[in-house]
DNA sequence: ACATTAATTCATGATATACTGAAATAATGA
DNA sequence: TCATTATTTCAGTATATCATGAATTAATGT
């Protein structure tokens, strides 16, 4: 007999099995941010190409990514949003259930001066109404893929070296990745340190974009004049 | 340096290793139907009792799982709504993603003859209106955890033998434990080949709940008459 | 055709995880 | 106290998975 509820569940930990490994949870979460070539990947992930490429294998192998080729390059990208809810769900569960994982949060994640994070709609309403400079500090590509209209990108790389490109009066709101990505808490502590006025917004723009907000695609960052 | 990140996604990867057997996947999708002790666990998910309660061991080390003692039994439950939404959603991205699971389910997950479930609205307005009889085919330690306000328990072992605690004329609607249960398709199964009107509903309780509908809790299946 | 760049494949040794069955622990009731 | 029942622990063996680095394949542009 082989049991259709065994193979079921066979099944499902497959999924599971993909789930189990740090570098393709980071490749996952890299790849939230919108489609990527394998190099690229393998550098933000901290790992070899041939390693990246062997855990983009397993994952494409289960179908949770999908592939383009542009010349020589490879894109992968998330098969589905609901891939991107998945992995979120796990990190959520992580940080509720796992100790380690909470004081991981609070420990580097929640700089106290920066605890007070603007929520999405009042976010977007301060956007309307032209009172605040909404920054980018993810890498450019992710930018390029997607980000809340009228954002300024920065790198959180290259903060230090730009701020003058910030106008002194304005309150700054830094957004990065979403709540497990430490760029928007070190870009709010750089931009405090230089006497700016600044806090963050906790989620990132997949959240903004459930949440029926628009999304503008596209690599210039607005000029500032 | 001990990278923030990466200790971070080492919490995840722990999560999600848990979520990487098959024996582990049967326990929390039992657990989603409510407290249960070790030895129905290891039972119901055909395991050994020690199989089991090392599975067990690794669940609540990771506090996907609590414990309460009644007397020499220990009843296992799952920490938070949380973590069976997550594997709810690793259900459903597995049956997404792998054309295996596609076709087990549409092989052996949907009779051709049973394929128009109801919709939990539905099933709730001609629940109101006296129109149908409920019917919940799980064991009856789930029936007694939480089951639809009204429903029959008849185990889906027992439905051939309790035939006549059915009324002839009424339409039956049966459901389970959720969409990757089998027992409600078997029930429908049955019931037709002997003349009953009966369809299913795919969803399971907790699904039910999350929609604001009532559940009742209690042993005993509501009387017929 | 050839050199270059991007990505994949594969063999390897190291590490981790799974299930089994015997033994130990823990609470209960006679 | 002792036997009973429920659960856990543990040693041992089999199996699976991981990261590495060398070799290979694939597309591009000269």
């Amino acid at each position: 007999m082989t049991n259709p509820k065994i193979e079921l569940f066979d099944g499902f930990a497959r999924i599971g099995k993909v789930l189990a490994s740090r570098s393709r949870l980071l490749l996952l979460d890299l790849l939230s941010q919108g489609e990527k070539p394998v190099e690229t990947l393998a550098e933000q992930a901290g790992l070899s190409v041939p390693n990246a490429s062997n855990h983009l294998r397993e994952l494409r192998a289960t179908s949770l990514v999908r592939t383009r080729r542009d010349g020589q390059q490879i894109y992968y990208r998330l098969a589905s949003p609901r891939v991107r809810k998945l992995v979120r769900s796990l990190q959520d569960v992580a940080h509720e259930s796992l100790a380690e994982v909470r004081e991981l949060v609070s420990d580097f994640y929640q700089d106290p001066d920066a605890l007070e994070a603007v929520g999405m709609e009042t976010l977007n309403r301060r956007v309307q109404e032209g009172e605040v400079i909404v920054l980018d500090v993810r890498p450019p590509d992710e930018y390029a893929a997607g980000h809340i209209p009228g954002a300024v990108s920065i790198p959180i790389g290259e903060l230090e070296q730009r701020l003058q490109e910030l106008p002194a009066g304005q309150e700054i709101v830094a957004y990065c990745r979403g709540p497990y990505c430490l760029f928007s808490r070190q870009a709010v502590e750089r931009l405090r340190s230089h006497g700016l006025r600044a806090c963050r917004m906790e989620e990132g723009v997949a959240d903004w974009e459930d949440r029926g907000f628009p999304v503008a695609a596209g690599e210039s960052s607005r000029s500032l004049e």
